[in-house]
DNA sequence: CGGGATCCTACGGGATACTG
DNA sequence: CAGTATCCCGTAGGATCCCG
C-alpha cells in the first residue's frame, strides 16, 4: 500500500492510499478534542519554556480563571503531559512541568500552529467572501 | 534566533528559542478549537478520499446527526475548506469536495494523528496510573 | 499561595418533525 | 434527497466565596 500524490496550490502532497479509515479518524478526533479546548495548548505552550508555579502560569497565560487553570492542569497531569510537584512550605508552593510526553506533544501541535499562521489569511478571506455572499 | 535541543525518551527535539509567545499560542488554540469539535476531522477525513454527496458522507462518517453534518459542512464551506455544488435536479443532488486548502489542512492534522496513534498507550497508562492513585 | 465548592450561563450536539 | 425548524439536555467555562 503506497502513497499517492495530490496536487494543490501550495505544492504536491503525499497522502496515504487508504488514509481515512474511520477508526483512525476517530483517534485523531479524540486527540484534537483533548487539546482543542480553550486553554490546554496555551498552558502547555507556556510550560514549554520551563516549569512554572500556579500563579506564574496563571498570569503568563492571561485571562484564564483559576478554576479552569486547575481543571486544565489536572487533565494534563492525568494524561501524563504534566507533573505536579508540591513543596510543603508555608505558604505552599506548587510547580508544574512538562513531561517528556508533554514536550513531544509540542512537536505536532507546533506543526499545526505553523500551518495556522501561514493560512489564517486564506481562511479569513474565504470567511469574508462567504459572509458577503450569504449576507 | 536559533533552535535548542530538548532531550526526551523518544529522541531529541528541536524547539524554537522563543516558541511560545502568547499570540502564537492563541492562533494555535483557535485552529485547534476549529478542528477540535466532534465531527470536523471525521468529515474532512472522509472527503479526503474524494467528493461525496450529503447522505453518502452521512453514512460514511457514521453516527452523525443530519443537523450536525449540515452545521459542520457549513462551517467548513465558510472557512474555505470545502466546496458545495448543487445540481438542480429532482431529486436534488449536492456534492461536497475538499478545496486545496482543505487538502493542505489534512497534512498537519494527519501528523497529529500519527502522533496520537503512536502515543495512545502511554496516555492510557498514565491515565490508569493517575486514576489508581486518586481512587 | 494554591486551590475546593457552588452557582450560573452559553453553547455543542442529539432527536424528532416538517419541506421543496 | 437534502436540508430547515424546534425542543431538549449535558457540559464547558466564568464568577464568587471559602479554606489550610
Amino acid at each position: 500500500m503506497s502513497d499517492y500524490a495530490h496536487e494543490a496550490q501550495g505544492g504536491t502532497f503525499l497522502l496515504p492510499r487508504h488514509p481515512h479509515r474511520t477508526e483512525d479518524c476517530r483517534a485523531i478526533s479524540e486527540i484534537l478534542q483533548r487539546v482543542g479546548d480553550k486553554w490546554t495548548v496555551l498552558v502547555v505552550g507556556k510550560l514549554g519554556d520551563g516549569p512554572l508555579r500556579f500563579n506564574e502560569l496563571r498570569s503568563a497565560v492571561g485571562g484564564i480563571s483559576q478554576k479552569m487553570l486547575t481543571t486544565t492542569l489536572r487533565g494534563l497531569e492525568r494524561d501524563g503531559f504534566v507533573t505536579r510537584t508540591v513543596f510543603p512550605t508555608i505558604p505552599p508552593r506548587v510547580d508544574y512541568e512538562l513531561t517528556d510526553l508533554g514536550y513531544e506533544l509540542l512537536v505536532p501541535v507546533g506543526a499545526l500552529g505553523d500551518w495556522a499562521r501561514k493560512n489564517t489569511e486564506r481562511v479569513k478571506a474565504a470567511r469574508a467572501r462567504f459572509d458577503g455572499l450569504h449576507a
